[in-house]
DNA sequence: AACCAGGCATGGC
DNA sequence: GCCATGCATGGT
């Protein structure tokens, strides 16, 4: 595909991205949105970015070649090769399915606070209200970019206030106590050097943080850390899991690439909720039943 | 107005 | 180990 930049463009070849889908509808990164007028714009290594894209060709704007090719293409995981996806589909039509309905999608490079941040978030949450979250988050306690835009907080900005505080400007409600215990974490170096670590490891030292069990800390593994083989299993592909697979998937096949497998399938689940909503046999009921 | 949301901590067994 | 329950909030 052909990518204009601010002062020159760039073939990525076979590579393609659909940014849309990558950036605005798949719920790995939250500070994406389509404007009325089609354009994307959004705030990602502290900078504010619009994106247009037709088809083969898209524009990036406020970007120059040796921005994007030192920073952004890594954060657009332009040059990961998923070849050995197509392979996986071959004998499985579901998946075939969500590769080909998810065409372009990708598994972004982002920031490894702003994923932890947004992860404790996500749960118990939808996709809307955890992107609201995170932009009173910003909006708060971020730095100013540019007109309305703020960079997502740095630890130390939200780590100096009162649970109560975070609660109150964000509204994430009882996480707060977890973003603050992340914040301290962070600040104290126990998530330095967390990519070097094997992924059993990584998990293990992301779960002594309150607030992150295996499916937060799986997907900070994927999206935080970019380790592609971490395997996030929430409410969603639970439900494909049972509901498809009868609980049989083998990800071995998908090679070191079972993560960006599980973004396809994820992705295919929220485009089908009617499909998948109901006749749910692993995951809770529904909520409290009120045994007054 | 109930129901649901990219779960987790806790306590009981 | 597994299972049940409470948890803050707000969109639909």
């Amino acid at each position: 595909m052909l990518i204009y930049l601010s002062d020159d463009k760039i073939d990525t070849g076979h590579q393609y991205i659909d940014f849309k889908a990558t950036l605005c509808d798949s719920g790995q990164a939250f500070r994406w949105r389509v404007l009325p007028c089609g354009t994307i714009r959004g705030v990602a290594l502290g900078r504010v970015v619009s994106i247009r894209q037709e088809g083969n060709a898209a524009w990036l704007e406020n970007i120059t070649m040796e921005e994007f090719l030192a920073q952004w293409e890594d954060y657009f995981g332009i040059k990961d090769d998923y070849t050995i996806l197509y392979q996986a589909a071959d004998g499985d039509p579901f998946f075939k399915q969500c590769l080909e309905s998810g065409n372009g999608l990708r598994v972004l490079r982002q920031n490894f606070w702003e994923v932890l941040v947004s992860f404790i978030i996500s749960s118990c949450n939808n996709i809307g209200r955890i992107s609201r979250i995170i932009e009173k988050l910003c909006m708060g306690f971020g730095e100013r970019i540019a007109g309305d835009a703020y960079d997502f907080p740095l630890p130390e900005r939200l780590a100096c206030h009162r649970k109560e505080h975070i609660s109150a400007v964000s509204g994430c409600g009882y996480r707060d106590e977890y973003i603050l215990e992340a914040a301290n974490l962070m600040l104290a170096g126990d998530f330095n050097d967390l990519d070097d670590l094997p992924y059993s490891q990584q998990i293990h030292r992301l779960k002594k943080c309150r607030g992150i069990g295996e499916k937060v800390a799986s997907c900070t593994a994927l999206f935080g850390l970019h380790n592609l083989s971490a395997f996030p299993v929430d409410i969603w592909m639970s439900r494909i899991l049972s509901q498809v697979y009868s609980g049989g998937l083998d990800i071995e096949k998908f090679g070191n690439l079972a993560g960006v497998a599980q973004q396809y399938m994820f992705y295919y689940a929220l485009k089908h909720k009617d499909i998948f909503r109901h006749n749910n046999l692993s995951a809770r009921p529904t909520q409290k039943l009120d045994g007054g």
